[in-house]
DNA sequence: TGTACATCAGTGAACGCGCGTTCACTGATGTAC
DNA sequence: TGTACATCAGTGAACGCGCGTTCACTGATGTAC
């Protein structure tokens, strides 16, 4: 430990020079592969392939991964949190107490960075790739776009409570009747159909506790929507229907913004 | 023709025995290509499987379809109908005048067929499979379940056009403000964004030009939406925060009569 | 009704290619004394 | 600083399997006279 290296700082610095190799090649494997993925998609990801490209020979990349399905797993983490990234990054840049717009912004990065990256896109929202099971390791990085919205969610919710307490009746937003079957935040739009709450209070809401349940069920049809409307986008549904998915998506957020009674951006 | 055969009003009826086997064993090869779906879906789809299942030699296949494309043409051409008429008959069985009623049962019938044909689904609105593309015979079947959709809004907006014109002012639905951008019609919740008017009326609006485009903007992000929740559901990003996805269609079923102005149930 | 010919379903072999994974090996890099 | 040994990256061959598509062929079915 005493041999401290010229780049102090670089906290998982390679000790080794073989160290260094192998950090480099499995970059270069993952990298291969995700240009892969372009050309035959998910499941006709192929390690020769991606050893061919890379010039080493087939049984090579079994120093870096133990199988196909290891590689794959790489690929989702890695596009779960480069997308969550981007959008996280994106929300952060936004004046926290503008709801609708760190909402928004979150929106558009999604789309941005599946336009930017359709088959990574497609791997972690498309269909399911046969004969393959995401293992757990992923359901952490798939969780980062949720836990934005959420974090919105939150604040709005935060912000109804404190204003609720303290200015009089009538001062709430106006023309949005309060849901019929939550309690004192005022509930965007028509009340829970029956049966939704307890199982919002078992799920979802077990990630965030403090958002109200018809805010958390809006939350989630958004989310779903959001997705919804960028795989129409980037899967070709949208072909001779609609010419500018972007237009569409602010629609979208413009609405999402009022439902959601986050306020005028 | 004087030889009317046995069974009148077959209008189709094969005329021969050989054509006879040729349709039955279409539909065999085509019922076997389904169920290779589930199992290798889309991209592994295999005329050598289809063919071991059935007892052929690969190359008797050809006999019946010129290629493998062809064949998943024709997956897709199906599901597209199957999906279609599944709909209309759920929509169909609804009263005229029950246009909320109307709706949700195109989006249920949506989601109980997904959910009935999962693989044919991931094949419909999942991501595309590499290297094929869809040739312009499968656009027309695709467009069915949204025509539904259509109908019911060009309903939507002729009933609230009538009570324009018949009904003193004041008795249009309660709390919705009148679109800002649009005319006479009670358009749901806010304007349209800006830009999206001229490029609706150019693209989706020239199926159903009688519907306004606030309506028609809210209703393609309604069918994006539906689709986007069901295909959370089938390809399990609901796992662990939503249980029952059906009651979250529900809510969404809701709150699309709510913005749709489609009027209570 | 019967015969001659055309159509077409299905066969079997082949072409040329792909894949994931294992295994014994060579030779370079790293480490302990 | 130098030597002996352990680690590990990459090789090359092989196993056993898959695929789409073509082609010359046999034999049954359909049709025209």
């Amino acid at each position: 430990v005493h041999c401290a290296g010229w780049h102090a700082g670089a906290v998982n610095a390679p000790r080794t020079a073989r160290e260094r190799a192998r950090r480099e090649i499995t970059g270069e494997i993952v990298a291969a592969a995700r240009a892969q993925l372009a050309e035959a998609g998910a499941q006709g990801l192929s390690l020769r392939a991606v050893a061919r490209e890379l010039g080493m020979v087939s049984s090579a990349v079994y120093r870096y991964f133990p199988s196909r399905d290891a590689l794959l797993t790489t690929l989702l983490v890695e596009g779960y949190d480069a997308l969550g990234a981007a959008v996280e990054e994106a929300e952060a840049a936004v004046d926290r107490a503008d709801l609708a717009g760190r909402w928004a912004a979150a929106g558009r990065s999604v789309r941005s960075w599946a336009r930017e990256h359709p088959h990574e896109y497609a791997l972690l929202f498309g269909s399911p790739v046969p004969g393959y099971a995401a293992p757990r390791a992923t359901v952490d990085p798939a969780s980062r776009v949720p836990r934005v919205l959420l974090g919105v969610l939150a604040d709005a919710a935060a912000r109804d409570a404190a204003r609720a307490d303290d200015g009089p009746p009538g001062t709430e937003p106006a023309g949005r009747p309060t849901g019929s079957d939550g309690g004192a935040a005022p509930g965007p739009r028509p009340g829970l159909v029956p049966g939704l709450l307890p199982q919002l209070e078992a799920g979802a809401g077990t990630f965030a506790p403090e958002v109200p349940p018809e805010l958390l069920a809006r939350g989630v049809l958004a989310w779903a929507a959001l997705l919804g409307m960028v795989s129409f986008e980037l899967f070709g549904h949208f072909v001779g229907s609609v010419e500018d998915a972007g237009l569409l998506l602010e629609q979208q957020l413009a609405d999402n913004a009022a439902a959601l009674g986050l306020g005028a951006g």
